[in-house]
DNA sequence: TCGGCATCGTGATTCGTTTCACAAGCGAAC
DNA sequence: GTTCGCTTGTGAAACGAATCACGATGCCGA
């Protein structure tokens, strides 16, 4: 499947989810409308799926989902932990949007000894020491990185080490990941600094 | 200038900052290789800044970088307000990278009476009610949208009647917004997703 | 001063993605 | 049962971006 679609995948998902359960069938038009892509696109990416809209009609709306969630691997939990338990990785953790989107945080993990045991939304901040037994004990694959960008690198080292497979990056830092790692980069600050590209651009 | 090209602009910007003051002279070889991209497309890239880079030697280090913050809009400092400070909002109020980066956060704003007043990393929380008039009064252009999803499409119309240009929009609702406003979604739950994609396929 | 080497800048090429355009298929209405 | 209107699925065309390949050019050492 395109790098392209994959990325348009979860658009689509959370576009028929917002849609509320009054239409129980919905077109590649009006799912191109909601999520801003050309209907066109919609119906490629769809048919990736081996989706088998019905012409005339459109799409069933709760089988599709079903259908995205399959492809996105979603069907299964996802355990995940936070690495970096400071400003940004407690606001994570607090996140109640996670569950809803298939992920399940079962941990917090942080290097500062002042921070452990410390209570936030209802898991106990852990040590680094605890990290690769509670990865391999409860098959947790997942992690998101939120310590400061000097220890970027050697946290994911150790995940890897200790079985994790995918890494959301959140500090500013290229990651040198093997190839069979999934990583991705959440850059704040780059978000911020291509929005000022094209106000400065568009005022020229 | 391409719009993936402009997409690099703030990586490259970042290894060259993250290069230390030791090397005074850096190749698109080299650069190419801590940013993760082809040389040749690193070039093509920086030959949009009319950039230019002495053959058989490379491209001056410090003077890069300086061309980069400048066709970024960098030059100038901008203001940003924060809408929305709940989780996330006070995270990315108290971060300290972004003045680093070129902004500058003049002021936290919630609809929540409760919120009012409370200190947040040297601001005071303001009442939605301030915002038009701040935002005019201190000539901001950009926001950072921190509400619940469902509150994001009416205060993005606020913002932009008062004012704002460029929107960074953290809750998961695909904004409308008229085609001169700039608008950027960072969506962590799709950012899962698509992890979550791979790591599933991956292991069929 | 000159030759060789490293590296840039960029036309040509390849690749991936988006968009177009339309035949095929389905349902509804009469 | 037949017609009509709507929507899908998909080949073909257009587009944009990444990569290749190499000529042009400046530096440095002999
Ligand atoms: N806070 C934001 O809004 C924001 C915005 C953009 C980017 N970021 C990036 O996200 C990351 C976290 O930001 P933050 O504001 O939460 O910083 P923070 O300093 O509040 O939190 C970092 C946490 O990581 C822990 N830590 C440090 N070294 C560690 C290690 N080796 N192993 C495990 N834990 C370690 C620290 O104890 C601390 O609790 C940073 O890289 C920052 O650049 C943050
Ligand atoms: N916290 C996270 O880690 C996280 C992760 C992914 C996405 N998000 C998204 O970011 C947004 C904020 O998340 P959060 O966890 O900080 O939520 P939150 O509930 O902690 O904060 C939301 C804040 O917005 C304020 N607010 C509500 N309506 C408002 C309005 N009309 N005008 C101004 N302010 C208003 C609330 O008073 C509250 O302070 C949500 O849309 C959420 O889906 C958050």
């Amino acid at each position: 499947m395109p790098k392209a679609t994959v990325e348009r995948l979860p658009l689509y998902l959370q576009c028929l989810q917002a849609m509320g359960d009054v239409e129980s069938t919905v077109s590649s038009e009006e799912l191109a409308n909601t999520a801003g892509v050309n209907s066109a696109n919609v119906r490629k990416d769809l048919s990736y799926l081996g989706s088998h809209g019905v012409r005339g009609v459109g799409y069933n709306r709760l089988e599709l989902c079903t259908q995205l969630r399959r492809a996105l691997g979603l069907i299964e939990k996802w355990s995940v932990v936070i690495v970096g338990v400071g400003n940004l990785g407690s606001a994570l953790a607090k996140y109640r949007g996670f569950d809803a989107s298939g992920f399940n945080v079962v941990g917090l993990y942080d290097a500062d000894p002042a921070k452990l045991g410390h209570p936030v939304d209802g898991h106990y901040v852990k040590s680094m020491d605890d990290l690769e037994l509670d990865i391999k004990e409860h098959d947790v694959s997942m992690a998101i990185l939120t310590t400061p960008a000097a220890a970027a690198q050697s946290v994911a080292d150790l995940l890897i080490e200790a079985g994790i497979r995918s890494i959301l990056n959140f500090a500013p830092s290229l990651l040198k990941v093997p190839d069979e790692i999934n990583c991705r980069q959440v850059d704040l600050a780059t978000e911020l600094q291509i929005l000022s590209y094209y106000q400065a651009a568009g005022r020229a």
